[in-house]
DNA sequence: CATGAATGAGCCTTCATTCAT
DNA sequence: AATGAATGAAGGCTCATTCAT
């Protein structure tokens, strides 16, 4: 399943990811992500030019933009695409190192320009692109409707109830789509 | 309206609200606090043991249960209420310092053990106690729906859309509250 | 026995000598001194100018020169005075807060100044005292009998052996006064 | 006969040594280490994880266990082994800057577990070890007579006389061996 | 006598970054 | 590609000392 050998600029994406959901990314060391890699210091400034592009790469895999373009990619009706979303969703930050790591970014994106710039701009393009597909309407009802929609995902990563997943996304998806 | 002389741990807490906010808690440093507070550092540190003693006061103001609490106590219905903790929420939010402390702390409370003991059962209680006051339910339904309301309004402050705040509350309301 | 009231200065000063044995002159802080005295932090500059001038009277008191004048005056022959100062030295020093302060005094000589003016030449003269009197001679072969005597006491005091102080004493002064 | 190109960790203790003997442990700074060492701050702490294990590895070389060991490995009966350790000694310590390191070593013996711990041992083990070669002996007269002997050595070094090294040495041994 | 808020210098330590090998 | 010694700036924190009350 996992590929046995990754190239040295994988395994310390990979360890980056760890150290920075663990600690955040302000107080995660590269010490501590190239000792977690395997590497030594200099190879992890080799590959990224500073922390800041590290975690900026590191940041913008945590973002729930593959899921969203995916469940879109892949056609169907608005219930079907809303569904895809939810349950991709919440089986990307089932893993709670995506998790961390997704909080971490929504924080440090007021703090980091590049990040912000990056980040906030495919946000809101990718709630226009729902709400046009999910409701064929991109006008206030449909926006804040996907925003609800999101919003109640995000708050179930945030603080996961002790409802199912399954139950959690069917009754999201009922709230959004009522008439 | 506001008080003309604050003490000094006052006004450590607030000058270290607005470099919180600016910078996030990690980076941050105690010496941009206490020059914008115009006390010394030995100081700070006389009224807060640490850094993170600092960061945990300043992030226990930054989560709404103010708004919530204060609302609970007004009494009224279930609209009321709602309406309440909504055009509070946003209101408590509107304040750059305060949203942005907010996600910081989100973010901060995977990293500080501390943090997340005293703010995450903080937030489920809050929870449950809406769904109470507002369905007369403690079942799944009810918290599925006052975390999706609540993740809205969170969804809100996160990425700000383009419409004003009492329409958003009122769909979120509709939706919330939609049979 | 104890006066059960003590003045603030001597409850200062008692303090500061539990401290200052555990924790070693330097490392000791003033603040813990005054929470151990049950005062505030000002009233230690108010009766002692610094904290120097609080470690150099914490220092006085740990050397043994109060054993050796009591015995001294007490009058007797060479052996009862050696006797007498052998007991009185590991008497004193059986406290391990007299002892540690005795060891950390001896340090502290090679760093300030002043202690090392005020205490090396009330040692030199206490060995010449001791060996006038015990010797009727001040020459060579007394002075390093007395320093060998005061030399076994020292050590049983940096690191007691598992013999009892009477045997030692005896011990040592067979040897000291042997021919 | 001095290695001319020391490598940087060496330079650090050689530096260390010498500013720890001048002020104590915990009145030196890092800084002051690092300046007469000619490195920058931050080697002292590639090399050495804290100013505390700095300090450990300092104290460990302020001991005269090497010189013990050398005599006890060279050989010879009691008297020249005596006479071996008596020189060798003094010789250690006629450097003031090891003089006073070892003071200090005492004296932070009682702050420092870690230091009690390795150096406490191994002056008990020295001394039984010293009896049994040179009186065939481990009770307590001999290690009695060890102790004085050590002590007078020790006396010597923390406070010494007018008389040179060789006769305040023979004296001592005369007395130490004296039937 | 007594308090404790306030100061500021200095300390230990961390850490991103560089560079010779 | 890869290493790890070396750097230097910056940070958190301690602590002796002062002073208004």
């Amino acid at each position: 399943m996992s590929s046995p050998v990754l190239g040295s600029r994988e395994r310390i994406l990979q360890a980056a990811s760890e150290v920075f959901a663990e600690e955040g990314f302000f107080r995660a060391s590269v010490d501590e992500v190239c000792s977690r890699a395997g590497v030594s210091k200099g190879l992890v400034f080799w590959y990224f030019k500073s922390k800041d592009q590290l975690i900026i790469e590191v940041a913008r895999r945590s973002i729930p933009l593959d899921v969203v373009e995916d469940c879109l990619g892949r056609g169907g009706g608005g219930y079907e695409i809303l569904r895809c979303i939810g349950i991709g969703f919440l089986g990307k930050y089932r893993d709670s190192v995506m998790r961390r790591l997704f909080l971490h970014t929504i924080s440090a994106m007021n703090v980091y320009r590049e990040l912000e710039e990056s980040v906030r701009e495919l946000c809101r393009s990718m709630v226009v692109k729902i709400s046009r597909v999910v409701f064929n309407d991109e006008g206030p009802e449909g926006i804040v409707r996907i925003r609800a929609f999101l919003g109640g995902l995000l708050c179930y990563v945030i603080n996961p109830p002790g409802i199912d997943e399954e139950t959690y996304v069917n009754t999201l998806m009922r709230i959004t789509l009522s008439k």
